[in-house]
Order: structure tokens, then sequence, then C-alpha cells
DNA sequence: AAGGAAGTCAACCGCCGTGTA
DNA sequence: CTACACGGCGGTTGACTTCCT
């Protein structure tokens, strides 16, 4: 045996600086030795791996290439609207914990994670010209985004039920998160957990132990008992009836009260530089034209 | 059609914790 | 206890693609 594992049939070690290592992107040879040498052999030592398997490679990048796109469960494809949903939630808990936060969707790897956020969350609060990490824009996920996304799932469930017209019930859209495919956090003191038909927000977070969104929390759990509540139970979703029944103080949702107090531009946000209206149904956009008539609105009543 | 801007994502980098000799 | 190898993780880069003018 070699100094950590294995050796390749009792020959000297050679290393990695005599190796004439190769980097950049796999090609399919490199791909097909890696795959075939752990099915033969499994994972192992990567290093002494990527020796044996005649791969020019750092057991790390082996190691990064087969979780990130050989391994046979990885899931590819666009991430779902429920995976946004558990993206958003989980993020709000634990910040860039992205294999944390990978190991509760399964399929998807850290990487594919943390690109989304960057590339797709982080977008949107760069275009509100707010920090991500903010407390307006984390309120904005939690208020506006996340309820979105509950109703935009619920919508999908519906529709599924009654084109298929085999069940009476409709299921609630968090039981039913990912077709069993969500595995959710462990039930702790301070996790959401199975509860899923009582998910929201609130009771999701960390408020009990650590709040991560700060000390002020807005007062929506006072008007809801959860975001279900808030919709119709023919489940037809509506951004009027949401805001209205969920926020029935001020008819003013705490985001819009956050942008309106903090002096976000809403209204200079046009159709041609608002990525959440720009193709309104691509699967990651939270708001559609309705919200954004509907903030509008309600930016205009309260001046 | 061409060129630049913006978006996407695979891969790399560097740090850190852990296990072992 | 110390040194080292290794794996894991989050941040960053850069090649490639798509979009826009």
């Amino acid at each position: 045996m070699d100094v950590k594992g294995r050796n390749c049939g009792g020959n000297v070690q050679i290393s990695e600086e005599e190796m004439d290592l190769r980097r950049g992107p796999w090609t399919v040879e490199e791909d097909f030795k890696l795959i075939n040498y752990i099915a033969t052999h499994g994972e192992g030592r990567w290093n002494s791996l990527a020796r044996c398997a005649g791969l020019k490679r750092t057991g790390k990048s082996c190691r990064l290439r087969w979780l990130n796109y050989l391994r046979p469960d990885v899931r590819r494809g666009n991430i779902t609207l429920e995976e946004q949903l558990l993206i958003l939630e989980l993020h709000s808990r634990w910040g860039n914990r992205w294999s944390k936060i990978a190991q509760h969707l399964p399929g998807r790897t850290d990487n594919e994670i943390k690109n989304y956020w960057r590339t797709r969350v982080q977008k949107h609060a760069k275009q509100l010209k707010c920090d991500v990490n903010s407390k307006q824009f984390k309120d904005t996920m939690r208020y506006l985004w996340m309820p979105r996304l509950v109703e935009r799932i619920q919508a999908a469930a519906a529709a599924t039920a009654t084109s298929t017209t085999t069940s009476a019930s409709v299921t609630t859209p968090t039981a039913n998160l990912g077709t069993g495919q969500m595995v959710l956090p462990p039930l702790g003191n301070n996790d959401f957990g199975t509860s899923s038909s009582n998910y929201t927000p609130e009771n999701s977070s960390t408020a009990a132990s650590s709040d991560s969104f700060g000390t002020q929390v807005s007062p929506v759990s006072d008007l809801t008992t959860d975001y279900y509540s808030n919709i119709p139970v023919n489940n037809n979703p509506n951004p009027d009836n949401y805001f209205q029944v969920g926020y029935s103080d001020s008819l003013i949702s705490p985001a819009a009260n956050y942008y309106n107090n903090h002096g976000m531009d809403f209204q200079s946000m046009d159709q041609h530089n608002n990525p959440w209206l720009d193709g309104a149904e691509a699967a990651d956009n939270f708001l559609n034209a309705d919200d954004y008539f509907f903030l509008q609105q309600q930016f205009n009543f309260n001046m």
C-alpha cells in the first residue's frame, strides 16, 4: 500500500509535479476513464485514484468532476419552483452554506446552487440597487418572492390535479414538494420540518434562536397564520387577495413598505430594466406583471 | 451580419479542519 | 506535539453562449 491508500500495482509513486498535470475542461476520454475506474474500484483517495485511473489530473479535480458532473445521481436541468423556494428558505437560515443547502436538494450540487444564487438571485438585488445581504432584500424574499413561489407551486399543482382528474382533493404544494424529491431538514428545536402544510417564513426561520434577519421583524406574523390561509380555497392565486388579506392594516406589504421607506425606486423600473418582468413566465422570475402593477398602485396610493 | 455586453456554469484557487504517521 | 496529506468548502475565474444594438 502507498502512504494514504491504494497503490496501483506496486510501482514507485510519482509526484504530481512529475506528472505534467492537465487542467481545464475535461475530455470525453478523461470522463470515461474516471467513470470506469470508479465503477470498478469505487471512490477512494482521490489523489491515488487519479494516478491509478491514468488521469493526469489532481485528485481535487477528479473529485470535483465526479461529484458535480459525472455522478449518476446528479440532477441536471432547470431549478424547479420547489427547489427555488427551498433554496431561498435555506439560504435565509444558513447563508452561503452551499454544501449544507445542497444536502436538502437531492441531485443538486453545491456548485449548482451557488451558481444559481449568484446569477439569478444576486441579479435581482443588483437591479434593486440593494445588497443581497440587506434586510430589505431579505424581507423582499420572505414576504414577496417566497409567497409568490408558493402561489405558483400551488397553481401548478392545481393545474396538474385538474388535468389528471383523479384526485378530488388538492394536495398542498409543500406536502408535495418536488414530487417526493425534497428532503426537508430534520425537525429540530428551531427547524421547520415536516409540518409542510403550515409552511411560512415565520415558523420556518431561525427566529427563535438567531434570527438572521436582524432584530426588527415585519409584523406580518400577526396578520397571517400561514401563507395558505391567504390563498383562495379554489386555488386561484390572486395577488390582490393575497396582499389585502395578508396585510390588511395598511394594504401595503412589509417589503413594499421597505422600498417606500428606504427610497428604493420601484417606479423607475420599467419593463426594459426590470428583470422580474422580462419574460415573466420564466421559472426564475418571482414577480409577474400583476405584482409589479399592484406594487406601483400601492406606492401611488400612499404618496 | 458583426461586435460588444451580459449571462451561465464548469473548473480552479486558497483556506481550513481532520486524520495519520 | 508536529508535520504533512487529504478532502471539503466557499469564493472566484474564464470560456462559452445568448442577447442586444
